[in-house]
RNA sequence: GUGGCCGUAGCUCAAUGGCAGAGCACUGGAUUGUGGCUCCAGUGGUUGUGGGUUCGAGUCCCAUCGGUCACCCCA
């Protein structure tokens, strides 16, 4: 086909062969959301680039150079303002939040959702324009054991779908009491090494110090004699932290502190915390990641809220099922329904089969019988019911060969199973 | 946004600057109701696109688009 009408870049088209591992994912997302007593909210996939800009922040990259901007519509003025794709789903649901008075619902109100975000980007191994995540969200508990809940519930979403163990980094980046002090402390300290920074650690100095932090780039030594959060934290934080710690230690939860993770948005406060496949840490490796929001919901016009939430990567946790050569449960057996009568007749004995709740496949061709078998081969079906002119077809198992003759249609059923 | 590598059939790949091919897949036949194996045949291409060099370009040059990997950063 011709280039011009090619999928969009950065974008994948979900083939049959895949499709059986989303599913499996998707299927341990929901079972996990209700386990764990969370209600499914759904919200646009654009927003006014305007909630993204105040929720994550000018300097995060997702708004700074990722804002997937979708251009408006000619007419009203309220079309022509300024939409952009989700980048990610928590300023859409708090906003949601705000917007429908749900402060008022009994709390803490926890909250799932899943679908494709969107962030304009090169794409590359394990990173797409449109990606899809999970993500949950709990609104209105201050912790600090929800923190660890989602922890928690996280390690054990990778554990289900099959990846195994995860590495879990985690830190605490304070609050409003505590960061102007680290920030400070962060601008002294890296601005007496300006000669050491990149271009954009040196522009970020200014704008959010602490995503100098996560400059890769960032000489090992500077980074090693970096100013860390964790030696700033105000008592209260401090306390957060942990309790967030201790709960995990009586779970059973293992982590590792980063004193460098500082997360990409802006919201974010007090504890961060990232998952990596096991062995492969690399910072393009999340799989998934998350924090504590507790000053968004005010942000966004609401009354003072704590929250906590986080996304889970479908499209690299369905690669590293993948590459852990995760086994899926078999589907269920398929039967196909051929014959060179008239196919009628085959669409009769389908539907039949079809109210006992068998997965039927229906050849309704006029190719050979032969043919029609060769397929029912090779799509995998575990029999073959042969239906002629009149009430009797038989039954093939199509491993074996054996066949049983001249069954009524009311008697197939029973040798199918 | 920057850089490396790569664009030939649905897929994997051939073709010294000289007739665009193979295997797999798909469709049909060998086989007048019975599949998997085998054999035969067929469908399928503006060689990503546009320029240039040349008697002649899939091949050389330029541009562009796309893919991929890496950087940046995130899922």
């Amino acid at each position: 086909m011709s280039r011009s009408l090619a999928a969009p870049r950065g974008t994948r088209d979900l083939l049959p062969e895949e499709a059986p591992w989303w599913d499996r994912a998707e299927a341990v997302a929901r079972d996990l959301a209700q386990r764990y007593a969370f209600a499914r909210v759904e919200i646009p996939l654009f927003e006014r680039v305007e909630l993204f800009a105040r929720g994550l922040g000018e300097s995060s990259d997702a708004v700074e150079k990722e804002m997937f901007r979708v251009s408006g519509a000619r007419g009203s003025d309220e079309e022509r303002s300024d939409w952009a794709l989700r980048p990610e789903p928590t300023a859409g649901i708090v906003r949601a939040f705000v917007e429908h008075g749900m402060h008022v619902r009994p709390g803490p109100l926890r909250l799932t959702t899943s679908g494709p975000m969107f962030r304009y980007d090169r794409p590359q191994a394990g990173r797409y324009r449109q990606f899809t995540q999970w993500d949950v969200e709990v609104i209105g508990d201050a912790g600090p054991a929800v923190d660890a809940e989602l922890i928690e519930l996280a390690q054990r979403f990778y554990r289900e779908v099959g990846i195994g163990e995860v590495v879990t980094r985690l830190n605490s980046i304070g609050d409003e009491a505590c960061r102007p002090a680290y920030r400070a402390a962060l601008v002294d300290y890296f601005g007496a090494h300006q000669d050491r920074l990149t271009d954009d650690s040196r522009r970020r100095l200014d704008v959010n110090p602490l995503r100098v932090l996560d400059d890769r780039e960032l000489d090992p030594e500077l980074a090693a004699g970096a100013p860390r959060s964790l030696d700033h934290l105000c008592a209260a934080c401090r306390e957060h932290f942990d309790g967030v710690r201790a709960a995990l230690d009586a779970l059973g939860c293992a982590y590792q502190l980063d004193h460098r993770l500082v997360r990409g948005l802006d919201y974010y406060t007090r504890t961060s915390f990232e998952f990596f496949p096991a062995g492969r840490e690399g910072q393009q490796d999340a799989l998934g990641g998350g924090g504590r929001y507790d000053g968004l919901v005010e942000l966004l016009g609401g009354r003072p809220t704590p929250g906590i939430g986080f996304g889970i990567g479908l499209d690299r946790t369905v690669a590293a099922m993948q590459a852990a050569g995760v086994t899926l449960p078999e589907a269920p057996p398929l039967v196909a329904v051929v014959g060179d009568g008239p196919a009628a007749s085959r669409l009769v004995v389908a539907a039949r089969l079809r109210d006992e709740g068998l997965a039927v496949r229906c050849d309704g061709s006029t190719r050979k019988l032969a043919r029609q078998l060769e397929s029912a081969s090779k799509v995998g079906a575990r029999w073959a019911v042969i239906v002629g002119d009149g009430e009797r077809a038989t039954v093939k198992d199509l491993a074996s060969g054996e066949q049983r003759h001249e069954l009524g249609f009311d008697e197939l059923a029973a040798h199918l199973r």
